[in-house]
DNA sequence: GTGAAAGCGCTAACAC
DNA sequence: GTGTTAGCGCTTTCAC
């Protein structure tokens, strides 16, 4: 006697719905229809009946219906690679607060840095009608790209500029970032540099910082030795032991460029545990200039990015082609070095 | 001649649906909604014909269509206050992954400790028919729960803990953490308290705290003055800002608790500024255990919260509620003292 | 194992 | 200004 206890479809017992409502309110689905999107469409004595019923019966407008008939869900997609990071999550946030003021609502995947699991999010999205999409990066498959034309609706990809960008895009270029940081960096006299990074083959803006660094050394007739370089995951105490290794490799050097700021705060701790001067014997700098990097000991120099700004761009970008205009495509932000303590010239050596 | 430049109803030109699966493949839409439910449930013949035609067409399945039908949407909702706060953040993220791995989509939003945003979001999260409900905290009017109860969909409170809660919740006691804190503060010789917190008319976890602090000190013939208190945003300045304040006030304090790691940051900040030295003049400790909270100088005591955990607890519960099974709904997760550098016994006074 | 057909809840022509 | 009606894309009985 084996019951099939199997899943409960929730049977939603027969919730109210719009004919239910028109029924009360002794009126047709299209008023109510017509007065749920903008009330002065109908009358005023017939504004008030309805309003009345949908008070009454508590009505909640199904969007699956809506989105059905009229061919847009009113959600937005977004994925990024992970929330864990701060710059991610600043973004977002913002990102969903200037959809939501326009009426959208997100739907938010995170791809770990994981270009399949990315893929399959973004085909999910798709099934759900998003009507638009927001994307970290511009590193994936023809496919996704391929996936997202067919889709036919407008998406952007963030962290990235470049005046000629196939796909929308908003963010700045990492390289000449990293380039100007470098120039400043050998103009205060360094030459022996390392680089505490992220994995570069999952991640076009590490890829992108890394050449910003190369180019500026070679102008100097200097090169990045693949020794010099240490990858990691993004976490204080992996930015420890990338310095460990660095320190193991070779010679010291006297300044360490990281590829984020927590990465930066690891090294400055190992750094202290050895007891290594930042910054008298060791320059330190980190990137993306989260709110922990004035905090640090010593404050650390960074690169100011424009998080917040950034997932607002996306935003406005996207609602505004959502609703027809047809705006910049290419979006470049500005971005902020900030010196602080941690990074001072080389000392002579 | 004035053009009506509205809206670019994006016409989607007739994207490819079952139907039209179904005629490329020879079958009926039954048979293609099967194969994409379970494939096994068609003869291989009809399920090769299928997968090809479905391929051929790069045939993305509408579920919007399936909402209405099935009276599953497969989207769950989540309503956290931000996502600048590194708790939820890492909550969300883990509250994501479990739901994605077992085929739902999260729809989120911030309510920004504003109970009238975060009720308006739960009801448009309704209205996009999700199948479940995260919410943070318990703190919010009747009207909101009426509404849930209404929906009939399983939701749960987070970062709540209590054996008779009404709601199904998932969390710790934050009265007893601090109860316990305060117990041993004071075990330490401290008498001297000042707390800096956020605002506890928005946040019930907060007012928890706070009450916990207050029970343990009354166990001591101790209360806590009103002057004594500091209500502060959750940022590292206003952190900083509230010990000026507390400073100004009254005499000074030999040990502070603060209501979360940033603010505990910017006291840090803020004592090192004014040559107080900790620990050995101020003792201070945290609350949540960020990431951060190690790498601060000195190292700094907190109490260690199972951010992903809580996030992953929630999903478990909506993803075996969902699929009819019965949970167990008051879930308690564990917290930890960590005691580092920061906090130390009180100097002899 | 497979197909026909009746909706799911809503919008959008179109007619009045 | 208001109602009628034909779908939107899918699932799900119910026959066969």
């Amino acid at each position: 006697m084996a019951v099939k206890h199997k899943v409960s479809r929730r049977s939603r017992s027969r919730s109210v719905g719009i004919s239910d409502v028109a029924a009360a309110a002794g009126v047709s689905t299209a008023s109510v229809s017509r007065f749920m999107h903008n009330p002065m469409r109908v009358s005023p004595k017939l504004r008030d009946r309805v309003e009345a019923a949908i008070k009454e019966l508590n009505y909640i407008p199904h969007r699956a219906g809506r989105a059905l008939a009229s061919r847009q869900s009113l959600i937005v997609g977004a994925i990024v690679p992970t929330l864990d990071n701060a710059i991610f999550s600043r973004q977002v946030m913002a990102f969903q607060q200037n959809l939501r003021d326009a009426g959208y609502t997100l739907l938010l995947a995170t791809s770990e840095y994981n270009p399949e699991l990315e893929f399959r999010q973004a085909r999910v999205m798709l099934e759900h009608g998003v009507d638009a999409l927001m994307l970290v990066g511009q590193k994936r498959g023809s496919e996704f790209y391929e996936m997202l034309e067919r889709a036919t609706i407008p998406f952007i990809t963030t962290w990235i500029y470049n005046k000629h960008s196939i796909y929308p895009c908003c963010g700045f270029s990492h390289e000449t970032a990293m380039k100007r940081v470098v120039d400043y960096v050998l103009e205060l006299g360094h030459r022996n540099i390392c680089v505490v990074t992220g994995f570069a083959n999952v991640n076009d803006r590490v890829a992108a910082r890394l050449k910003g660094i190369r180019k500026a050394l070679k102008e100097h007739g200097l090169e990045l030795q693949q020794d010099r370089i240490a990858y990691s995951e993004y976490t204080f105490d992996a930015g420890g032991e990338a310095l460990a290794r660095l320190l193991e490799k070779g010679e010291r050097p006297t300044a360490i460029l990281c590829g984020n700021d927590i990465l930066a705060g690891g090294v400055l701790t190992e750094a202290r545990k050895r007891n290594i001067k930042v910054p008298e014997e060791l320059s330190v700098m980190g990137f993306g200039d989260l709110d922990i990097a004035a905090q640090l000991d010593p404050p650390l120099s960074t690169v100011r990015t424009p998080k917040a700004e950034i997932g607002e761009a996306a935003a406005t970008y996207l609602l505004d082609s959502l609703a027809g205009r047809k705006p910049e495509s290419r979006i470049e932000v500005d971005i902020k070095f900030c010196w602080r303590d941690s990074f001072v010239r080389a000392s002579k050596q």
